[in-house]
DNA sequence: TAGGCCATCTGGTCCT
DNA sequence: AGGACCAGATGGCCTA
C-alpha cells in the first residue's frame, strides 16, 4: 500500500499556542516555484488565506479517533505554499497538453490560426483523420472528395463541418445526409471530368514538397502562392478557405467550385499558375446540376488551354 | 441571455 | 514526501 500525500491533511488545532511560528521553518523554498516564480502578492494571498484556513479550523468541532497532526500557522503556510506549488505545476501541465493540441492541430486537415478548431472537435477530427487514412490504406481505393469529407466529419459540430467542407473546397451541404444532390453535381466534377484531378488531402508524390498541414500555409505572408477564389467572396465565413492545401503540382488541373449566395454553383479551373478562369463555362449552374453542354464546354475549355486530355464526348 | 469553451484552482489518488 | 495525473468546481469570455 503506497502511502499517499495530501495537500491538506486533516487537522486539529488545540490551543493558540499552536500558532507559534515554528523556528525550524525554511521559507526559502518558496522563493520559486516550479518555473515561473511568484511574486509578494501571490506570497501575501498563500498566508492570509492559510491564516484564514488556520480561524477556520478553530470552528471544526472534534471528532474521536487517532489524533490528527497539530495544525500551526505555520504548517498551515508550508501547506499553502505546497498547494500554490502544485498549481503552478498543474498549470504548466496544461500549457504542455495545449502545446501538444497545437500541434495536432496542424495536422489535422483544418488547420487556421484564425478559427481554431476546440479541443474536443481537433480530437474528433484527429480520429476520423486516421481512420479514414487507414481505410485508404487497407482498400487501396481512393474516395472521392465527398466521401472522405463525410468520413471525416463524423460526429463534428456542423462549425467544424463547415471548415472541413471548405478545406475540401466543397459546399458544407454535400455533408448533410440529405444532400444528395449536391454530392450528385460533385461526383460528376470529381469523376468525370477529363483533367487529372488529385483529392488535396490525399498526397501524392507531387505533393512531397509541400507542407499539407493547413491551408495557412499557402498564405502570401508565408512566401506561397496565393490564388484568389472569386466565386467563394460570398460564401459564409466560416466555409470560405482562405487558400485551399493541394491544389499547387504544376500537373495537377483540378475543376474548382464555388457558390454564390443563390446558392448557384460556379466552376473555375486552376493551375500552379493561378486560376484559369473558364469564362465560357461561368453560366451558373442552377441547382447545381451541370449539363452536358456544361460539361462539354468545360471540356474543351481545358483542352484549349492545354490542361487537360481530349473531349471525352 | 444561455450555452460552449477555456484556464485555473483544488483535493483525491497513484506512483516513485 | 512529493510529483503526476485526474476530475469537479468556478468564473471569464465569446457567440448565436
Amino acid at each position: 500500500m503506497p502511502t499517499r500525500s495530501v495537500l491538506h491533511d486533516d487537522i486539529e488545532c488545540e490551543d493558540d499556542s499552536d500558532f507559534q511560528i515554528e523556528d525550524d521553518l525554511d521559507l526559502s523554498e518558496f522563493d520559486e516555484i516550479g518555473k515561473s516564480p511568484i511574486g509578494d502578492d501571490e506570497i501575501q494571498k498563500a498566508v492570509t488565506k492559510s491564516a484564514k484556513d488556520a480561524d477556520d479550523t478553530q470552528k471544526v468541532p472534534k471528532k474521536r479517533g487517532p489524533k490528527k497532526k497539530k495544525m500551526t500557522k505555520a504548517r498551515l503556510l508550508r501547506l499553502r505554499m505546497r498547494r500554490v506549488k502544485a498549481n503552478t505545476r498543474e498549470r504548466n501541465r496544461m500549457h504542455g497538453l495545449n502545446d501538444a493540441l497545437d500541434n495536432l492541430r496542424k495536422h489535422v486537415p483544418c488547420y487556421s490560426k484564425t478559427q481554431k478548431l476546440s479541443k474536443i472537435e481537433t480530437l474528433r477530427l484527429a480520429c476520423n483523420y486516421i481512420s479514414a487514412l487507414a481505410n485508404i490504406l487497407k482498400s487501396g481505393v481512393r474516395p472521392d472528395g465527398v466521401t472522405f469529407a463525410k468520413a471525416l466529419s463524423k460526429g463534428l459540430s456542423q462549425n467544424t463541418m463547415n471548415l472541413v467542407a471548405g478545406c475540401l473546397q466543397l459546399n458544407p451541404r454535400t455533408l448533410l445526409p440529405e444532400s444528395a444532390s449536391y454530392s450528385k453535381s460533385y461526383q460528376f466534377l470529381y469523376e468525370n471530368s477529363s483533367v487529372d484531378y488529385v483529392n488535396p488531402l490525399l498526397g501524392t508524390s507531387d505533393y512531397a514538397n509541400h507542407d499539407f498541414t493547413g491551408y495557412d500555409s499557402y498564405s502570401p505572408s508565408r512566401g506561397n502562392t496565393c490564388y484568389s477564389m472569386p466565386s467563394l467572396n460570398h460564401m459564409p465565413q466560416s466555409s470560405v478557405p482562405s487558400m485551399v492545401n493541394g491544389y499547387v503540382s504544376p500537373r495537377i488541373m483540378s475543376p474548382l467550385q464555388g457558390y454564390t449566395p443563390d446558392n448557384s454553383l460556379q466552376v473555375e479551373a486552376m493551375t500552379s499558375s493561378g486560376f484559369m478562369r473558364c469564362d465560357n463555362v461561368m453560366e451558373t449552374y442552377r441547382h447545381n446540376e451541370p449539363t452536358r453542354r456544361h460539361e462539354s464546354m468545360l471540356r474543351s475549355t481545358l483542352c484549349d488551354n492545354g490542361l487537360a486530355g481530349g473531349s471525352n464526348g
